[in-house]
DNA sequence: ACAGTAACCTGTTTGC
DNA sequence: TGCAAACAGGTTACTG
């Protein structure tokens, strides 16, 4: 479900709803997501404040004094406030706060992670992870380019791999390259230095959009209160195969790279 | 070491 | 209409 704009939307949402407010305890549906929820350890926040809800690449943690919670959304997680909660089908944890509110979240295909990580420390979750595409001074075009010079895949497979850069997902994958005017498949070998400038700063401005209009709502994205993000009315290919490209008219193309669709205009894409 | 694929899940859409 | 296959915003574990 979320890339980067998503996930922090989400995470300004939940700064504005839970940010200082003190959690009383957390009660847990099911033992498991993608990894195994480590009760004992999160009951630890119990009797502490939330200080702030921070994001790093699509991970969202949640820290306290006690440590903080780490949370990934996988494709199909969400967060809502309730005050007298209805249970949900897949709803599998809720943090329950002091002021009478619950947290509770949901995800249907349980590719999300919850996590504990201790006061000061870093989790396994974060370690091999990439720039920040957001911060200027560490994803550089250079940056990009020794690393396109470095590996032997495609350009699109390259600015996904959370290694190289975080936060870029299948939509905003597409959406760069078209804007840069590089096609997905192509071997990142052959991207020269002054494309990986129009990449990176294609990733920056699309990533940059997608913020500002609360993500990109295809499926089931929600903001925090239940809206919808408005950057799907800003997608130039994503999810848009067969229709004119809006620069030039041509049939937006439909592919596969590593798994995944992919969506390019092969007029407007070399 | 690296790149490509299968796997983890459920829900919805597509095609016969 | 019904059923099965394909597909979905992500990441890891395996394979060669």
């Amino acid at each position: 479900m979320p890339e980067l704009p998503e996930v922090e939307t989400v995470k300004r949402g939940l700064n504005e709803q839970v940010k200082g407010e003190t959690l009383e305890n957390i009660s847990f549906r099911r033992g498991n997501l993608r990894n195994k929820i480590p009760q004992k350890k999160l009951l630890k926040l119990c009797g502490h404040k939330i200080e702030n809800v921070n994001r790093r690449a699509k991970y969202l943690l949640f820290n306290t004094s006690a440590g903080a919670l780490l949370n990934h959304l996988g494709m199909t997680g969400t967060w809502r406030l309730e005050k007298t909660p209805t249970e949900r089908k897949h709803d599998h944890l809720s943090l329950v706060f002091t002021n009478g509110f619950q947290l509770i979240y949901n995800d249907p295909r349980r590719f999300g992670i919850v996590d504990y990580i201790s006061q000061g420390q870093s989790s396994p979750w974060l370690n091999h992870l990439g720039p920040e595409p957001l911060v200027a001074e560490v994803f550089t075009p250079g940056y990009l380019w020794a690393l396109c010079r470095r590996r032997q895949t495609s350009i699109k497979n390259l600015i996904m791999d959370q290694r190289v850069v975080v936060g870029v997902g299948n939509i905003y994958a597409s959406e760069s390259l078209f804007l840069a005017g590089v096609r997905p498949g192509t071997s990142c070998r052959r991207v020269s230095l002054e494309k990986c400038q129009r990449l990176v700063e294609a990733i920056r401005g699309v990533l940059g959009k997608a913020i500002e209009q609360g993500g990109t709502t295809i499926k089931d994205f929600r903001q925090a209160g239940g809206s919808e993000g408005y950057f799907q009315q800003s997608l130039h290919v994503y999810g848009r195969a067969g229709e004119a490209c809006s620069q030039c008219g041509s049939p937006i193309r439909l592919g596969r790279h590593g798994q995944r669709s992919s969506f390019w205009c092969s007029h407007c894409q070399k």
